[in-house]
DNA sequence: CATAACAGCACAATCGATTGTGCACAGCAT
DNA sequence: ATGCTGTGCACAATCGATTGTGCTGTTATG
């Protein structure tokens, strides 16, 4: 019965199997040939350990090989399904290369984002996957020129030698947009996300642009919101609707953003999609089960996880950074009843 | 500009303080007084600290002090919304507490669990939470008995001296039966999630227990399922639904096996609350914007998390074990529209 | 003037594992 | 009998930080 007792180290093992600490260790990491030790010493090594249920002890290890098999993650907010989901892959990824991931939550606020970033340095982690709050990026750029290997995920930042992994967010709007216009729809509010990244941004442009391929200006009073959270999307639904009678549909970055405009209209006795047609960015659980299924521009969350993992064990593997510094991931367009005919008036 | 290149030890501060690494160690411990540093020098260290950007190494002194300040997750899906709740509470309370949190998703097998609670106590975490697969227990009580700080959380085992957090399914399931009593249902079937769990056991045996109370015999018949999925509340509801023309409302006991349920109900022709009506355990994001918002006995999720936390922290700083072994959180009673009168036939 | 008393700091061991190198002994050839 | 080649293993340094104890110089006291 192997009774693991913390406090087991190699020299318990060597005193069992009576041998140096060197030759246990040795016959234990597969280095008997090497190091020319008998195959019936290492036998015997082998199983003085399983017997006494030895476990080495990381943190030496860490210590002397420089290598801690430490991966950290950081992500503003686990118990939002998009950062779970990307936590997930990342962390599953991570196991089946050997290491352990650590797990830290800013709860959206920057300064802490840089604490925990500065603990996980500490704790000399080989490689930081970081979904940043997005809005400064001085301490990641600075994490980065220091050469380890680091991964920024989903709020990335325009024109860095970082690498950085996020959806299409250009191809995704295009999209939406693309089938409101079609729809008759030219009175379109854009509920925005958090303002300064690059998410929020580049979608506020491709609303911008794609209507301007239509003729359509987008006025910046067409515009509300500054987070991607249900009471946002309430509130600016609520002052672009009640502001511009005309509007016709809204293009909500998020979906806590859409529930709280879907919120709104209810209130404002306004029928989706009879009176207002509703699209948003990232995906809805059981979605064909609302009053009213949301058309949506859904994130391949699992592969953003997945592509970031992998260009981690990539900069692990070769050393070097990869050569292609910005990653885009495809969206899908999922079409469902939120969107109608805009009546003829 | 503090560069702080990776490989920067206290002998580096050391020599640009001139003085020895054991003063410079004293000096940024705050140990200073107690070993007569003077003021002079302690302050001269600190400062040749911050100009060079020193960050002690963690791995160092988690070998030297036997402390790592580490502590271990393991859920069986970090993807689902129910453990990435309890992952966040935890991690943040641990954050909190100095300590930083490894995690791990063992996919809900068990093997992988076992695996990944080695690597963990392989890295000398301090204390341990986990989510177990739930149906074998034996590696946890031997780590227990190793005296490792250890919280189970949710799928508990009965009898046993572990620390153990979970909701009071035995409360919740009554709550929710006399619900669909009151409405004057008598044909209750039930949707099973995963068999041999505590939390399915405890459910099914108050919902046996309520329905005998009211004179009702639970028959076998009208249990089915084994997994907490939408899949298998399909399955099971379709083929209780079938099996017995005359079920008026179900139970079921994860909100997958609820929804799963109402597909299989829409596809058997069946209005909901008209024909058949619905409640589940744990809730809904979004309910009130569902076709039919469901009524749901709701766990108290991230307070499930936070009292594990608490009760690794009273364990680390205590270094006994709290005398109450089961922990019961308590759960709500959500009504929504999915439960309806029973109409007179 | 001598010596105790104390302030101020450094030496060296330690945590547990890894690794370059050196030592002892066997077998073989000269 | 001496030297040489291998085989099989152990010594000791190392990773970076912490800590009990010892050493040096200054001041105060008799």
């Amino acid at each position: 019965m192997p009774k693991a007792r913390s406090s087991l180290t190699l020299s318990d093992v060597a005193r069992e199997a009576k041998v140096s600490v060197t030759t246990a260790s040795r016959a234990l990491n597969g280095l008997a040939e090497k190091y020319r030790i008998s195959p019936s010493t290492a036998q015997l090594v082998r199983e003085s350990a399983e017997k006494l249920g030895f476990r080495p002890s990381q943190v030496a290890r860490s210590l002397r090989l420089k290598r801690t098999g430490l991966l950290g993650i950081v992500v503003p907010d686990l118990s939002n399904a998009f950062f779970s989901s990307i936590a997930r892959s990342v962390t599953v990824s991570a196991e089946s290369d050997g290491f352990s991931a650590i797990l830290a939550d800013s709860g959206g606020e920057v300064e802490k984002e840089k604490d925990l970033i500065e603990q996980l340095l500490a704790r000399s982690v080989e490689a930081l996957v970081v979904c940043p709050v997005g809005q400064t990026f001085q301490h990641l750029e600075s994490v980065h020129q220091q050469g380890l290997p680091l991964v920024v995920v989903d709020r990335c930042q325009a024109e860095s030698e970082m690498i950085q992994v996020t959806s299409d967010h250009i191809a995704g709007t295009r999209q939406a947009i693309k089938l409101l216009l079609e729809n008759g729809h030219r009175r379109i509010g854009v509920l925005q996300g958090l303002t300064g990244t690059l998410p929020c941004d580049e979608r506020l442009q491709a609303v911008s642009d794609s209507l301007a391929a239509a003729g359509i200006r987008l006025d910046s009073s067409m515009v509300d919101g500054d987070q991607f959270t249900y009471e946002s999307g309430y509130r600016s639904a609520t002052n672009l609707l009640t502001r511009h009678s005309d509007i016709s549909a809204l293009f909500a970055m998020s979906t806590p953003n859409a529930f709280g405009a879907y919120q709104a209209a209810i209130e404002l006795g306004l029928r989706v999609p009879e009176d207002l047609s509703l699209v948003c960015f990232d995906d809805v659980a059981y979605a064909d089960f609302m009053q009213v299924p949301l058309t949506t521009v859904s994130q391949d969350v699992p592969e953003l996880g997945r592509l970031a993992a992998s260009l981690v064990a990539e900069q692990l593997a070769n050393g070097n950074c990869p050569t292609q510094k910005l990653h885009r991931v495809p969206v899908t367009l999922h079409t469902r009843s939120s969107v109608g005919k805009m009546s003829p008036s």
